[in-house]
DNA sequence: ATTGTGGCCTGCCCGC
DNA sequence: TGCGGGCAGGCCACAA
């Protein structure tokens, strides 16, 4: 997916949605609603219905209708949002550039002829009616030093934690890996080693990681990006950068600055 | 309860 | 040029 950067530039695309009607609703994956909703359940529910605003929290773009029901919209890895056959992110990494209609998985028809629809390849985002919010962290753009002190007590890795959506809401495989690089820490680490001062800095670090990322265009416009990869050299430092699989992902880290 | 692992899906890229 | 293997920005169910 998209990280928090994407999902963000989606939930402003789905702004252009709000005070609109929806009139009729496509969902040509019956697997894509969560919950086991069947498309006429979605439809019932949504079909009619005004969207009143959007939010968001990490990865999880939401519409408040005015039923008072919310609609939550997940991209896994590979969705993206096009309202209006407006595509806010053309290429995500990763995922293909092209926009066939088959990917379309959901599809919001409104009144006056516009259209919102998530295109994905791959199929790992849904959407959920009525999400559960209580079980996300705070958003990581918002994220307290007090409250990343608290996520962190685990005796996980510290990047394990960091991917935890239910302790930080929005960090992905490429922000995390990018923010602990950044920041000096080893991502294999456990989380409940890291002093307050480097909690501190941490959380400094993601916040900048986060406001530049947004301004470059992308979480793959990280200054380790280019360096993913077999034999990636430190832009930092030019050691050899490791790759090796932490919290159940692929992790690349400098084994000279990183500790 | 908490934590790690496998699996879900599909497209793309690299090397033979 | 064609083909197969490996890989992928997420998240859930499941087992220990």
């Amino acid at each position: 997916m998209p990280e928090l950067i994407e999902v963000e530039l989606y939930r402003q695309a789905l702004d252009a949605a709000v005070g609109r009607r929806i009139s009729a609703v496509l969902t040509p994956d019956p697997t894509y609603a969560r919950n086991n909703l069947s498309g006429d359940e979605v439809r019932a529910a949504l079909v009619g219905t005004t969207i009143e605003s959007t939010t968001r929290i990490g990865k999880l773009a939401v519409a408040a209708l005015d039923s008072g029901h919310q609609l939550g919209l997940r991209f896994g890895m590979t969705g993206r949002l096009v309202v209006d056959d407006v595509a806010v992110i053309d290429e995500l990494e990763y995922s293909s550039g092209r926009d066939d209609p088959s990917w379309d998985r959901f599809v919001l028809h409104f009144a006056d002829g516009g259209v919102a629809r998530i295109n994905d390849p791959r199929r790992f985002g849904s959407v959920e009616l009525d999400p559960d919010l209580t079980r996300l962290g705070p958003d990581a753009t918002l994220i307290s030093a007090l409250a990343l002190t608290a996520a962190l007590q685990s005796d996980r890795s510290v990047k394990a934690v960091l991917l935890d959506q239910s302790r930080i809401a929005g960090l992905g495989n490429l922000l995390v890996d990018e923010s602990l690089w950044r920041a000096g820490i080893d991502p294999a680490r456990s989380a409940r080693s890291l002093d307050d001062e480097t909690v501190r800095h941490l959380r400094r670090v993601i916040r900048r990681t986060l406001t530049q990322l947004t301004r470059r265009g992308g979480s793959h416009r990280g200054d380790l990006q280019d360096e993913r990869h077999q034999g990636g050299i430190c832009p930092s430092d030019g050691a050899s950068l490791t790759r090796r699989t932490v919290a159940g992902r692929t992790t690349i880290s400098c084994p000279a600055h990183q500790r």
